[in-house]
DNA sequence: CTCTAGCTTCCAATAATAGG
DNA sequence: CCTATTATTGGAAGCTAGAG
């Protein structure tokens, strides 16, 4: 049986893990009598913390707001996560940080060696050129960045932007979070280059057993690189575009293509965007709900002039009716 | 009123701790 | 090591309160 002070812990632990329990639920997962925890709750109680009952069918235990944070205890994954964060605080700054800074600290003195050492690992293989959101599972980043510490070879199956699954070895380097997406940088050992992975695609990652000596990367700077390296995408057209509108604005639009949003002041932003065909940039910047201004290439300035043209006619009803000669694809984003 | 669930009080058994 | 003290735990009984 767990020590009375034990069971103050466990017990605000299951607080934090669920608001209301009834007492014997509480009681059961303490292996307690409903008795003693009457009187675990008295002394929680009498130690400032707001334990609100309410007596009645549907009654139970919660804990109310206190006058001090109660302890955490936290999972591996969430004090890592936590951790991460505090050592990144988007938009920070002054006092916020300073407060970060401090939680930080505390966090890692309370941290088991094992922790810290993933910490560490994390932390030293993941280089963030731009903050935001990304679906990527936490697990994932912290097995492949634990990977590029331990210079383990990497086999995994690998989705591309077709969706067309292959088979990849690699040898991890470092993973970089970049606008929306998280990618792994790691030397291909079957192309024999410097591949950048988005890890939303890779499938079943896996050591192969092998370790690897650390090549250089030919940019030098991880962060240097991966601008580059995602700037030079698989696709044939490339486009500049400055859209009247703030970033948080345009979200919604920017899962249609591989765009990295940039504000440019005055509310606008500059978007970096790729397509496969001219028609597909076109059908984007249509669908957007703001003015724009296409800064490059040029030829998309003409094209947008021509399919605006067409929608003109469509519009008036003064088309040019031919058949078409074949039922073309629908332009690929 | 009945049922359910928490609260209070009293009492006894047991375990842990302090002191000689 | 033994004894006394203190803390912890659990049981029982009766009470309060909310919901139907």
């Amino acid at each position: 049986m767990l020590s009375a002070t034990a069971r103050l812990i466990r017990l605000l632990s299951l607080f934090q893990a669920q608001r209301s329990w009834t007492g014997a639920d509480l009681a059961a997962r303490l292996e307690i009598t409903e008795r003693t925890l009457r009187r675990d709750v008295d002394r929680l109680r009498s130690l400032g913390y707001t334990v609100d009952s309410t007596s009645g069918v549907a009654g139970g235990y919660r804990l109310g707001a206190g006058t001090a944070m109660p302890p955490l205890l936290l999972e591996d994954e969430e004090a890592i996560a936590v951790a991460l964060g505090l050592g990144n605080p988007v938009g920070a700054s002054g006092d916020i940080e300073n407060a970060s800074m401090r939680a930080l600290a505390k966090l890692e003195q309370l941290m088991p060696p094992r922790l810290r050492r993933r910490l560490d690992s994390v932390r030293s293989s993941v280089v963030p050129v731009m903050h935001d959101k990304s679906p990527v599972r936490l697990k994932a980043v912290s097995f492949l960045a634990e990977a590029c510490t331990d210079r383990l070879e990497l086999r995994f199956g690998y989705r591309d932007h077709h969706d067309a699954l292959t088979e990849r070895t690699a040898q991890p380097h470092r993973v970089v979070q970049t606008g929306r997406r998280w990618y792994l940088l790691a030397w291909d050992v079957a192309r024999e280059d410097w591949r950048t992975f988005r890890l939303d695609r890779i499938v079943e990652p896996e050591p192969t057993g092998e370790r690897f000596t650390p090549r250089r990367l030919p940019h030098g700077d991880v962060a240097a690189y991966m601008e580059h390296a995602l700037k030079v995408s698989p696709y044939l057209h490339h486009a500049q575009v400055v859209v009247h509108a703030p970033v948080e604005a345009l979200e919604p639009y920017l899962g249609w293509v591989g765009g990295t949003p940039q504000a440019v002041g005055d509310g606008s932003t500059r978007i970096a965007t790729a397509a496969n065909s001219l028609d597909a940039l076109a059908v984007w910047l249509g669908c957007l709900p703001h003015d724009f201004e296409v800064e490059s290439p040029l030829e998309l300035v003409a094209h947008l002039a021509l399919v605006a043209g067409r929608l003109a006619r469509a519009a008036t009803g003064k088309t040019s009716h031919r058949p078409p000669k074949a039922v073309g694809r629908l332009p690929r984003i």
